[in-house]
DNA sequence: GTCTATACCGGGATAGAC
DNA sequence: GTCTATCCCGGTATAGAC
């Protein structure tokens, strides 16, 4: 991800497009890929990794056959196999690229960034949620597909999962400690940030169709978070003041 | 759901015990079952669904054959067919038979509570944790497997997600015209707290492996939530104060 | 009411031509 | 490198015995 460029190699200036991204999966996965000249490597795969996201994020992984696939990209059947072995293949490809991608990212914050809690949990939350929206489909067919699928295909998405819930839980803990977040349980509140964070992307359609923007929803969760959890200094601690009486609804 | 209880019908102490739902399930679906006998085709309901259930949360519902579920749940190939008509039925019956009990539960508050909405929100809340704990499979069956399916499958999902939805914002509204919650945007902040609901059941194993117990998950939402949107008296109006500057981080 | 046996189709994967 | 033709399995659904 954040290697350093190689001569000759173009400048990208889209770091996200399609193209550009099958080229990283390409240099992970030389040996499955039996098609020897790079660009038109890059270029089929893009093709069909286009169609395999498109196609999968209305019908699922499973019910999107390889003869469908191979319509929609263009390519036909035994095409097909010049660039995986089959189609599990094809999963772990998105899989570990997601995956990649995401600790690559979320893992480098900019300079003087990570020294204070409070920016850096901010520019986790934006950051996060700029990147999913770059990579949508991406993100939305890892979130779906991970599930149901053989052993190695969930540990690869879970332990994504796990990884960016412990950055969020890193930063709580220090912010915590130098007393600007106020945060009984740091794990646990770390673990709803998350899914604030995920139905960007998963529920996007409903997002669209309201018309809320990537600003103003990356506002919204920003203010939320914040609002829950920044140490607030004339104020009696959480979870013991001006609540009242509890209110145990048993399940009718 | 709230129904009257027929004369001779049994106490049901447990009325979110597979057997229970699936009497509920036959009632809407006689015309598709051809076992006539109510008793039997309740039982044999109760083996199939909570073998689909079990068999979907692996491998997913269409991954899932008729085959395996015939051997999981006791019965033959045939004699599935006489509880639906095709696997895209059985799908529909536990989709819609989530939707109600949902809408049925959420909608009824206990009197007193729906007049104050920090109450009413509170209610909410833990009675949408508790209702999913109590019927978990089925809410992550309904989370998992609306995606991908024939549009009908789709829209039942789809609304039953709004419908709550709608009730959280309902809440907001009333809490934030009497002043005690301060919301920028109610619509936005209603459609924030459901996820935070929904990872209770969709990552469940998760926090069972940390034993995140259910109380202590209901008092960390119900803690988050209150102090992101209760208004506090002495204190400047959210989204303007010590917030230390932006730092757009860009996707780099 | 429930089972066994079977029809039939669409899926993944491969062989070999070009 | 890519395509066409084909194999074979496993899926849904049904027919007819018990």
């Amino acid at each position: 991800m954040t290697r350093a460029r190689q001569a000759g190699e173009a400048p990208a200036p889209e770091p996200y497009a399609t193209e550009a991204i099958c080229g990283r999966i390409l240099e992970r996965h030389r040996d499955t890929v039996s098609v020897r000249k790079a660009h038109v490597a890059t270029a089929n795969l893009a093709r069909i990794i286009e169609a395999v996201l498109r196609l999968s994020s209305r019908q699922g992984f499973h019910e999107t056959s390889l003869r469908d696939l191979a319509k929609a990209s263009g390519l036909s059947m035994g095409g097909l196999y010049s660039y995986f072995d089959n189609k599990n293949t094809l999963l772990l490809m998105i899989l570990t690229e997601v995956a990649q991608t995401a600790e690559a990212v979320l893992g480098n914050p900019p300079p003087g960034v990570a020294e204070r809690p409070a920016a850096h949990l901010r520019w986790l939350i934006e950051t996060h949620l700029r990147l999913t929206e770059a990579m949508q489909p991406w993100f939305v067919f890892a979130y779906m597909e991970a599930k149901g699928f053989p052993a190695p295909a969930r540990r690869i998405a879970t332990e994504g999962e796990l990884a960016t819930e412990r950055m969020f839980a890193g930063v709580l803990e220090r912010g915590a400690a130098e007393g600007v977040f106020a945060i009984e349980d740091v794990d646990l509140t770390a673990s709803l940030i998350k899914p604030l964070l995920q139905d960007w992307y998963v529920k996007r359609a409903k997002y669209r169709k309201r018309g809320t923007t990537i600003e103003r929803y990356v506002a919204g969760v920003t203010d939320f978070v914040e609002s829950a959890i920044l140490a607030r200094p004339a104020q009696s601690p959480p979870g013991s003041a001006d609540r009242d009486g509890r209110n145990p609804a048993a399940v009718p």
